[in-house]
DNA sequence: TTGTATGCGTTATCAC
DNA sequence: GTGATAACGCATACAA
C-alpha cells in the first residue's frame, strides 16, 4: 500500500523521528537530510494528513455556511466571489475550506456546531445568516471561532464583516440629489432585515441633509428581488407617482423597476441609483442608466477570513475579541465607466 | 479538556470498546447501552472525528475545484447551484465538501493531487476544467476517484457530466426555424473550446435538417461574454446583415447582442435563442424576447456527486468504470413562462 | 455481550 | 544530531 514514515526511515537507515524532523524543517545534519529526501523520492512518499491532524488535534479546515435553497437567487450570486476571497487567505495558511449546508429553517443548523465539536473544523465563517440566534448562542457557548458576514443583533459579541449599508444608499441618493432631483422614491426591502433598516436610514439621512422631508407616498416595502422591484414600480405607477428618480434597496429591485417602466412605455430615467452587495454582475452592463454602489465582495471574504484566523490564534491565549468591521464601497455609474 | 471515549467508559463503568460499539450501532445489550448513553449525555461527549478518520483512513471529504479568478465571470454564476447539488448528495453520505482553489495556469494544479495523496480528500469533482491534460494524467496515475463537469478529450477514461451541447443549440435554432426564420445568425464562442465546437455542430445540424446551407457571413466567433456578444453584433451590423434572427453560444453573448441592437435603435427581434449552462439568472427576466435553453445545473451537481460516490465505493473492488453522462435540457421562452 | 490488547501514522519527550 | 518510546482517540480482532 502507501508507504509510511517508517518505510522511509528504514530505507534511509534512520529512525522515523529523524524523518519527521526533515518533514517539519527541524535541524538535521545535511548529509542525513539528503539520504532521507532521496528515500522520500524513491518511495514517492507523502505524509498522511489524517495522522498529522490527529496528533496535532487541528483539522486545518474552516467551515463556510451555504444556505440550502432551491434554484439561484440574487443573494447567492456573490458567494463565489466571497469564496474566492476566503479561499485565497485559507490557502496561504495551509487551511482548507469546507462548505456547510445550512437550512434556512434554523432549528437544525447545528451541523456547524457538530463539526466544530467533533474537531472537523477549527472555525467558521457564516454567510448572510437569517435571524438565527440559536446558532449564535451555541457559537458563544462552545467558543467557536466565527465571523459573520452580514448583520446580526449588535448585542452579540461576535465578529462581523459587512458592507456599510447606511453609507451605501446614502451615496446613491446623494448622487441623485446632486443631479437636481428633489422627489426621489425608495423601493425598500422588508424592514425586518437589519440591512434593510440601515439602507432606509441612509435614504433618510441623505434627504435630511438637503432639508427634504420624507414623503411616505414615495416609499414602498417589497421583496428584495426582481419581482419585488417590478411589482413595487407598478404600484407606484398605479397611484399619482410624481418622483423624478428612484432609488432601490438593491440592483435586483432596480432592474425590476426599470422593467416595469419599460413595460409601461415609460422612458427609462437615467437616475436609478442602487446599492447592493447582491449586485447582479450584469445589471450595470445592461442599463447604463443604472448607477450602482458596489460592495467590495472579495474584500469582505478576505477580511472575514483574516479575522477568523486571528481569532483562532488568539483564542487559546486570550479571550475572544469582538471586531465588527465595515468596509468601504465603490461607486459605478453604468457600463461606460466600468 | 474535552472528554474522550475513555471518560465515557469509566463513568459508565464499561470498557471503551463497548462505548465504541454504541457509537457505531453495533450490538450491545439495551441496558448497558442506556448507561453509556446517559454517560455521553452527562459528559457532553462528542467523538473526535480526527481520530475516527485516522483509524478508518477515510477523510470523509470530497474536493471540488474552484478556478481562481479576479472578479465574477458568467461561468462562476452557476457554481453556487452546482454546489447545492453536490452538497445535498454529500450530506446524505455524511461527507463534507472541500473547495480546492485551482489556477487556470494549469502547471500547479497539483493541489488536488496532493490533497488526495495526503488522504485529505477521498475523491474530487472538477468543475469546468481548462484543457488541463496534466491534471487528468495524474488523476489516472494515482487512480483518484474523480468526475469532471464539462467536456474533456474523449479518449480519457474519466467520468464526465455535461449538458448536451449539441442538442441545446439544436433546439434553440429549431425554435427559430419553426417561427419561420430562414436566415439565422450564430454568435459562436472561440471554437477551441470543445463545448463551443459542439454547439456550433448543433447549429449546423438544425439548419441541415431544413436544407439550409451554412452562410459564413452569418457566423462570428467571439469571446463567450456580454462584451463578445456586443462586439459581435456590432460587427454584424457594420456589414450587410440580413439575418432575421440570431442564435448565440450562451445568454451572456445574447444579452450583449441585444444591447448592441438597442444601442443602434434597432427593434429587438423576438428571436434570439440561446443555450447556456452559464445562464445568467436575470437574462430571461429582463428580455421576454429571449428564448433560452437551460441546462439542469443542480442536477449536474447531484449527478456528478452520485457518480463520484459510486466510483469511490467501487474503486477498491473493481476497476474504474467510465461513465460519460449527458443531461437533458429545459426550455424557457422568456419571463412570462417562467 | 463484553473486556483486553493492539494498531493506525505521526509528533514529541526524553535520553544518549 | 539522532534514536528509542510514549502518546494522541478510536476501532477492531480476539479472548473470555
Amino acid at each position: 500500500m502507501k508507504s509510511t514514515i517508517r518505510d522511509v526511515a528504514s530505507l534511509a537507515k534512520v529512525s522515523p523521528a529523524t524523518v519527521s524532523r526533515v518533514l517539519n524543517n527541524k535541524p538535521v545534519r545535511e548529509q542525513t537530510k539528503k539520504k532521507i529526501e532521496s528515500a522520500i523520492q524513491k518511495l514517492d512518499y507523502y505524509p498522511n494528513m489524517l495522522a498529522q491532524n490527529f496528533v496535532s488535534n487541528i483539522s486545518y479546515h474552516i467551515g463556510v455556511t451555504m444556505t440550502e435553497r432551491k434554484g439561484l437567487t440574487a443573494v447567492d450570486q456573490f458567494n463565489p466571489v466571497l469564496l474566492q476571497g476566503i479561499l485565497e487567505v485559507a490557502k496561504n495558511k495551509n487551511y482548507s475550506v469546507t462548505l456547510i449546508p445550512t437550512c434556512e429553517a434554523a432549528e437544525h443548523n447545528n451541523l456547524l456546531v457538530d463539526l466544530f465539536r467533533r474537531n472537523a473544523i477549527d472555525g467558521a465563517i457564516i454567510l448572510d445568516p437569517s435571524d438565527n440566534t440559536s446558532l449564535f448562542f451555541e457559537i458563544l457557548k462552545y467558543k467557536i471561532p466565527a465571523v459573520v458576514i452580514g448583520r446580526i443583533p449588535t448585542n452579540l459579541p461576535i465578529s462581523t464583516v459587512d458592507t456599510d449599508n447606511v453609507e451605501g444608499i446614502y451615496l446613491a441618493v446623494k448622487h441623485l440629489l446632486r443631479l437636481g432631483h428633489k422627489k426621489i422614491a425608495y423601493l425598500s426591502a422588508p424592514l425586518n432585515y437589519i440591512a434593510s433598516q440601515d439602507r432606509y436610514a441612509g435614504y433618510q439621512k441623505a434627504l435630511a441633509e438637503c432639508g427634504i422631508g420624507i414623503n411616505p407616498k414615495l416609499i414602498l416595502e417589497k421583496e428584495a428581488s426582481f419581482e419585488g422591484g417590478y411589482q413595487g414600480m407598478l404600484q407606484f405607477l398605479a397611484g399619482d407617482f410624481e418622483a423624478t428618480a428612484v432609488s432601490a434597496y438593491n440592483d435586483a429591485m432596480a432592474i425590476g423597476a426599470i422593467k416595469a417602466l419599460q413595460d409601461n412605455k415609460i422612458k427609462i430615467p437615467e437616475q436609478v441609483a442602487v446599492i447592493g452587495h447582491d449586485d447582479l454582475p450584469t445589471s450595470a452592463m445592461i442599463y447604463p442608466a443604472l448607477s450602482t454602489i458596489h460592495s467590495p465582495i472579495e474584500e469582505m471574504g478576505t477580511e472575514a477570513a483574516n479575522l477568523l484566523f486571528r481569532e483562532m490564534e488568539n483564542l487559546a491565549a486570550a479571550e475572544r475579541k469582538i471586531m465588527p468591521v465595515k468596509l468601504k464601497l465603490r461607486q459605478s455609474c453604468g457600463f461606460a465607466t466600468a
